[in-house]
DNA sequence: GGTTTTGCTCGTCAAACATC
DNA sequence: GATGTTTGACGAGCAAAACC
């Protein structure tokens, strides 16, 4: 069996015994029960509340057997397939049932050293994350601030500040991407076609604008490379566009630039989808300390009120 | 020491869902 | 309804553990 075929085989069966174990609960549990209580606890075991496309398949499989009930309705294979509410939407529900849930924020959790770095500037328009983690933020318009997360979440602030001569245009783009390039390098895309490149190596000479104090990476505004980096692309004027190869190349822009995002909205899913689970699983030791102490004074109660046999 | 298994992360696709 | 966002599913790749 292939690689990708044994983890096939394995989450197959993995859903294929949960389904199992929910089926047995299915006796012994009531559906309200089983339904307010599974929700948040399935993530943990792979189950979705809604089941997946194997649970589904199983469904069919079950429908081939009994001809009789061979047609699944419609509205009910829509509610099958329909998805739960995303990560965000549970745990803030159950953060506000529960104190001490942590709310999942709209911009990068604590853990990334997002709130320390940014909080200490001018109050930022605009916040990107780098491939590599650092943060840039940009303030009115006026400066470009790029901070590494760093352990202690502020000893890693780094300043590049871009001074505007004048004001910025309405609604113009600052910075246009940030990835890293082959040679190590991270490059931002700022107004008039330049490129703020982040050197690794300090060796290089610090160019007009450059935060080169002690560690800190050197950075220059240069002109793009023609060769720009891979996921990278320059955005173009639609109007522009005439020739087949023109639209080819807008095309192929458009989905590398779909492809990119999608990328990064994964990471910030699966990060997420971590705290998600982290937080589940500190609402069961929660919730398992209260049970504890919850049986230990029944018993406390029991001992008291119950009659004495001799 | 070489091979296989296991566990994890990542990028991508597709579909559901949200927003304008 | 067009566009953007979110997330489950899948396959690929890698590293460590287990096995021979």
């Amino acid at each position: 069996m292939s690689k990708c075929g044994r983890k096939k085989y394995i989450k197959t069966n993995l859903r294929q015994m949960t389904m199992e174990i929910d089926s047995q609960q299915d006796g012994s549990i009531p559906d309200s029960v089983a339904e307010s209580e599974s929700a948040h606890m399935q993530m943990q075991t792979g189950q979705n509340s809604i089941p997946t496309l194997a649970q589904v398949a199983t469904i069919a499989e079950t429908d081939e057997s009994a001809e009789s009930e061979s047609v699944i309705d419609f509205h009910k294979r829509r509610e099958i397939l329909s998805r739960r509410p995303s990560y965000r939407k549970i745990l803030n529900e159950l953060s506000s049932d529960v104190p001490g849930v942590p709310k999942i924020e709209e911009e990068k959790s604590e853990e990334e050293g997002t709130s320390p770095n940014i909080a200490a500037m001018a109050v930022p328009t605009s916040i990107y994350q780098t491939s590599t983690g650092q943060y840039i933020a940009i303030a009115q318009g006026e400066a470009i601030q790029i901070s590494n997360p760093g352990s202690d979440g502020v000893q890693g602030l780094q300043a590049l500040t871009m001074t505007n001569s004048g004001a910025p245009p309405p609604g113009a783009t600052i910075v246009q991407y940030a990835t890293q390039s082959a040679d190590g390098t991270q490059q931002f895309f700022v107004p008039g076609s330049q490129v703020v490149v982040q050197d690794e190596e300090t060796e290089l000479a610090p160019s007009h604008i450059s935060a080169t104090t002690g560690d800190m990476p050197t950075y220059q505004i240069r002109a793009p490379t023609t060769a720009l980096p891979q996921g990278v692309v320059m955005a173009a004027s639609p109007g522009s566009l005439h020739s087949p190869q023109q639209l080819a190349e807008e095309a192929t822009r458009k989905r590398e630039l779909r492809l990119m995002k999608n990328r990064e909205a994964a990471k910030e899913c699966r990060r997420r989808k971590k705290e998600y689970v982290k937080c589940l699983e500190s609402r069961v030791a929660v919730l398992e300390v209260q049970n504890k102490k919850l049986i230990e004074e029944l018993e406390t109660l029991k001992d008291i009120y119950s009659p004495k046999t001799d």
